[in-house]
DNA sequence: TCTCCACAGGAACAAGCGGTAG
DNA sequence: CTACCGCTTGTTCCTGTGGAGA
């Protein structure tokens, strides 16, 4: 490959790119100026910032949809606009601060918010505070900042799943009389609509007095962004007729994400580029289809802890020596077997049970539960969910686990 | 109909980490 | 230094479960 895939475009490389005008307008973090088929979104979040803007309490919003359906994106630009407008409000200063909540758990994303207000050398660290302390230096510097109103957007809140403490304290900052000089509001963006109803009573009531939801796009509409987006991004002509709606047809089918689709496009060009190829035809937006699904689900592997690594491989292992369906004994078994051999602490069984429940969650795994009643009772039985190949592959880049994927075979273990 | 297998999965607890506060 | 904090990872113990077969 010439190109790094995140380069910016450099010019002596756009020269002869016959692929891009300017690949970055397919990328992640671009933000086009419209937002085709969001219009009634806006509206919506505008009608519920307006008390603000006339300096009243804000209402608190929760805002969900899937992955890649626009609520980040439409939400940036609301900041924007806000943030532009209010230069226009005489007495009303209105402060964002936004925090993404992927990974954290309540308390840390407070201690998140707390550093939002503190210069870097003054951060406090993630440990060791009780949890009212937390809140009460988020309470002081809200108190103290120069602003009539704090909007926080805290993104991907359904990270926050079972502790909902936060959601509750701070749209009730002002209420419960925490903080008085500063009107606080809330934003919550969620990726889960299920989420909303694990919420305690008292969150619900508080955080959801507004609702924006972002459904999936429908093939029409994701055809307008990608043809949007790819005027700006492709060459002229570089298009192969097809392949536009064949792209948005697909992601509709499967997402409904934008952001999927987009990658899949931008896929589909690099490979085009990486085959000197002047047009990118239906059969690149399959392979790109392909290479995407695969790439994430790698990446998901690489990105599990050793242990898990270890426990999903075995059930290769065993899958692929003809043992299709296997049991929690078994793969614990040979597991203990790749602990002594790659040098890694070897669990006990029920420590892999809450393992292989995970990784069946993620979909790595499907299980079927058998019973063989008084001959051997309730037990279940796991098999791979996904390709075998895929996790050899994505173990290769893993240092401790990479000898054991090349060189092991069953009869070595069994 | 009842028993009983072999496991699932919840609960309680422990250890260790990286930190603050006095 | 000691006490304490939140969090993660793991352990042990124990109750619950569904259906084949006595």
């Amino acid at each position: 490959m010439v190109l790094e895939l995140h380069s910016p475009a450099v010019p002596t490389f756009t020269q002869d790119d016959r692929i891009f005008r300017d690949e970055n307008v397919l990328q992640d973090d671009y933000t086009p100026k419209d937002l085709p088929a969001r219009e009634d979104e806006l509206e919506a979040y505008t009608n519920s910032l307006q008390p603000v803007v006339n300096g009243a309490s804000p209402r608190n919003i929760f805002v969900y949809g899937e992955t890649g359906t626009g609520k980040t994106v439409a939400t940036n630009r609301i900041i924007d606009d806000l943030n532009r407008d209010q230069k226009n409000f005489e007495d009303v200063e209105i402060k964002f601060v936004k925090i993404n909540c992927k990974d954290l758990t309540s308390y840390q994303a407070g201690v998140h918010l707390v550093n939002e207000f503190r210069e870097p050398s003054n951060h406090i660290n993630s440990t060791g505070h009780s949890r009212a302390d937390v809140n009460n230096k988020l309470w002081t510097h809200l108190e103290e900042i120069d602003a009539t109103h704090v909007l926080f957007v805290l993104d991907e809140i359904d990270s926050l799943s079972e502790d909902d403490d936060l959601l509750y304290q701070i749209p009730r900052a002002n209420a419960n009389a925490k903080v008085e000089g500063t009107k606080v509001g809330l934003i919550g963006i969620s990726n889960n609509f299920t989420f909303r109803q694990n919420l305690s009573a008292r969150v619900q009531s508080s955080l959801c007095e507004d609702e924006i939801h972002f459904a999936p796009y429908d093939a029409n509409q994701l055809t307008a962004i990608l043809k949007q987006r790819s005027e700006k991004a492709f060459s002229d002509g570089v298009l192969e007729e097809g392949v536009v709606p064949l792209t948005a047809g697909l992601v509709a089918q499967d997402t409904g994400s934008a952001r999927n689709a987009l990658d899949i496009l931008y896929r589909a060009g690099t490979i085009a580029r990486n085959e000197n190829n002047d047009v990118v035809t239906e059969n690149h937006v399959r392979q790109a289809m392909d290479a995407v699904e695969n790439g994430l689900i790698k990446d998901e592997i690489r990105a599990l802890p050793t242990q898990a690594q270890l426990v999903i491989y075995t059930v290769a292992v065993l899958n692929q020596s003809g043992q299709n369906q296997v049991t929690k004994k078994e793969i614990h078994r040979l597991y203990k077997k790749f602990c002594k051999r790659t040098g890694v602490n070897a669990k006990s069984q029920r420590t892999i049970h809450n393992k292989l429940s995970k990784l069946q969650l993620k979909g790595f795994l499907n299980v079927t539960e058998e019973n063989k009643g008084r001959g051997g009772g309730k037990r279940y039985k796991y098999e791979l969910g996904v390709d075998a190949d895929l996790i050899n592959d994505a173990l290769q880049d893993t240092p401790r686990l990479r000898d054991l994927s090349t060189n092991s075979t069953i009869s070595q273990f069994s």
